[in-house]
DNA sequence: AGACATACTACGACAGATAGAGTACGACAG
DNA sequence: CTGTCGTACTCTATCTGTCGTAGTATGTCT
């Protein structure tokens, strides 16, 4: 991965409900909150773009999905699988690579 | 601007254009080989990428445009205004919460 | 019983990015 | 004087992630 494109700053949606899965299986609720708290508030994700993300990353094959209504309240888990685990590392680095892109854009007051 | 939305990682296009365009006027082909060279090939920008930009940044008011010919090529000029500025300063702002909030779900190794 | 939180789904629209093709002109080599 | 290369764009159509709006259904608490 020599160079980026544009586009490669938008999807990093994915990339942090990867993140959030890296652990555990978890479901849609529960990663809302989770990337509101992380974020202290300064992220809160919309619900369609979440779960149309989901979709994304299980059409993929990143994720893998199952339902459990253990809990009483029914939910769709998600799983990430082992190339779900390898497309977020090559987020990772991507994400170093742009980030030291656009920061050369960037001016901060003095 | 207490949170950002999903979408404010993806135009940062219109953010690298107008701090080419800070200090004087310039055109397309110029901007696009500063881009390049700036990054050190990392980032290719692609002319319609560009040129629609350059429409959206005019349309805004963020730019203004001047055609001149005194090179011997017809070139159009764009031209940053006071509010282009104030908008790429804004923007930067933006991308300092962005930056931060993203780097909370990357991971690196040790 | 009603309000509120949880846990989604469906549909349509938007905007920035991109592919692909085409136009036009100047410079320069052979 | 001809063809190629670099410069400097324009036009159109398509893709994709995000987002607005709305609706459904169940559990919990008062």
């Amino acid at each position: 991965m020599a160079e980026i494109s544009s586009d490669v700053i938008r999807g990093y949606n994915d990339t942090i409900i990867l993140y959030l899965l890296k652990d555990a299986p978890s479901y849609g609720y529960e990663i809302q909150k989770q990337i509101r708290e992380i974020s202290e508030e300064k992220y809160i994700i919309k619900e369609t773009t979440l779960y149309s993300a989901f979709t994304r990353l299980e059409k993929a094959g990143f994720v893998q999905s199952f339902i459990d209504d253990s809990s009483g309240k029914k939910r769709t888990y998600y799983q990430i699988t082992e190339s779900g685990a390898m497309h977020y590392k090559a987020k990772c680095e991507e994400w170093d690579l742009t980030k030291d892109v656009i920061e050369h854009f960037i001016e901060r007051e003095e």
